[in-house]
DNA sequence: ACTAAATTTAATCGATCGATTAAATTTTGC
DNA sequence: GCAAAATTTAATCGATCGATTAAATTTAGT
């Protein structure tokens, strides 16, 4: 198995036919056919190639975690002096605009931000291993800068923490196509982003009390 | 059509029992069989009452989206007085609890407000519905308040600070299923949503200058 | 209680789902 | 370029989907 070199350019090719149809529609409406058909192959690939339907949208799952994994925050935030109240609101500010680049950088295919966080939504195999392959390793990395601007932060209040600093940018993720419509804008602009990030950025500056610059 | 009584309550069964199905698996994967055996009825009955599979769906968004009509932002803020900063502050923080409200009270069904916001996330009907009769209504009250506050709030900036001062609202009802497993707790408990509401209240006052107290 | 209308029910329809199979084709090492 | 292995393909499987139908049952006005 997986000997031919034909092999893996056909199974990227069904992983990313069915990473966009899974970021169009979801995962649980996803079908073989379609995949298929959108990458040019013949359903009795998916079989081949993943077992299946559920282990090829599996697939595309680690596809995707494997972007996030290859930019882990720590390298992001290397050169802050997190003993600093600047480099604490330094190593803030790049945690945030790490986390837009992953969701909103119109270099990586628009699915991989689509298709990732869906899966939280409801109870599902996938939804577990995704919790194991992303999530918790993210969570740990931003509770860990957290606890160094606030060693007081209880558990529970690292999560909290955890979603006051980043949900905006996960709902304008998962919800931009119910926000673009209402900013007459077919994507979000530089300028939006960059304003998002700003206000990310600062609100949570002021609630640690860190200079604003 | 409809003239027995017992026709209300077999469209309130299968309106319940869709909703449910709907927050625990999403609208795209919830089948008629489904529906009616959770409903204790049959599946022709959806047909009968309602025309179909999708039209019962929709039943479900206008039957939850009247609940958010019944409770309008207006009436949470009628007393206060917009023109004074303690008024503005007072209404910020009564437009989160208010929305806080709407989707983790527990008198209310949870499908209620599970199965509202997910419909936003892929293009269907149900989508441009969910829009017209409950989206636009939240944005436009919140954005008229924003603006008593900050009046040169441009369009753009105010769909960003309805985002800003209510996402972590919405990722905690969207992920509730991700985070609860992180804070080792079956539901949401009081003490943590009122730090969750107070937290959103403080950021934006932080963020508008408005009094903290 | 009778009757006509409204509602519920069980059975069945064609379409489509994921999966499987065996044959046809392509790839690679020699 | 030959042979063996890997891959692709088309056809078909049973299961399940939403929908429909006609018969059975229930309801409400008289």
């Amino acid at each position: 198995m997986s000997k031919y070199q034909t092999s893996n350019k056909t199974q990227l090719a069904l992983i990313e036919a069915a990473g966009e149809l899974a970021a169009e529609k979801g995962f649980g409406t996803v079908t073989t056919r379609a995949i298929a058909d959108r990458a040019g192959e013949n359903i009795g690939s998916i079989h081949y190639h993943f077992g299946g339907r559920d282990q090829l949208l599996e697939a595309v799952l680690r596809y995707v975690a494997q972007d996030w994994i290859d930019n882990p925050l720590d390298q992001y935030i290397a050169d802050c002096d997190l003993a600093e109240k600047t480099g604490q609101a330094e190593a803030l500010r790049r945690a945030v605009v790490r986390f837009a680049d992953m969701l909103f950088d119109d270099e990586k295919p628009e699915w991989h931000s689509r298709a990732v966080y869906q899966v939280l939504q409801y109870p599902s195999p996938l939804h577990d291993i995704f919790r194991e392959i992303i999530m918790n390793r993210e969570h740990e990395q931003v509770e860990q800068l957290l606890l160094k601007i606030d060693s007081d932060l209880s558990k529970e209040m690292l999560v909290l923490h955890f979603n006051l600093l980043l949900s905006p940018l996960i709902t304008h993720s998962d919800y931009r196509g119910a926000i673009l419509p209402r900013l007459n804008q077919p994507t979000y602009s530089r300028e939006y982003l960059q304003a998002l990030v700003d206000q990310c950025v600062e609100q949570s500056l002021l609630r640690y009390r860190l200079p604003l610059d």
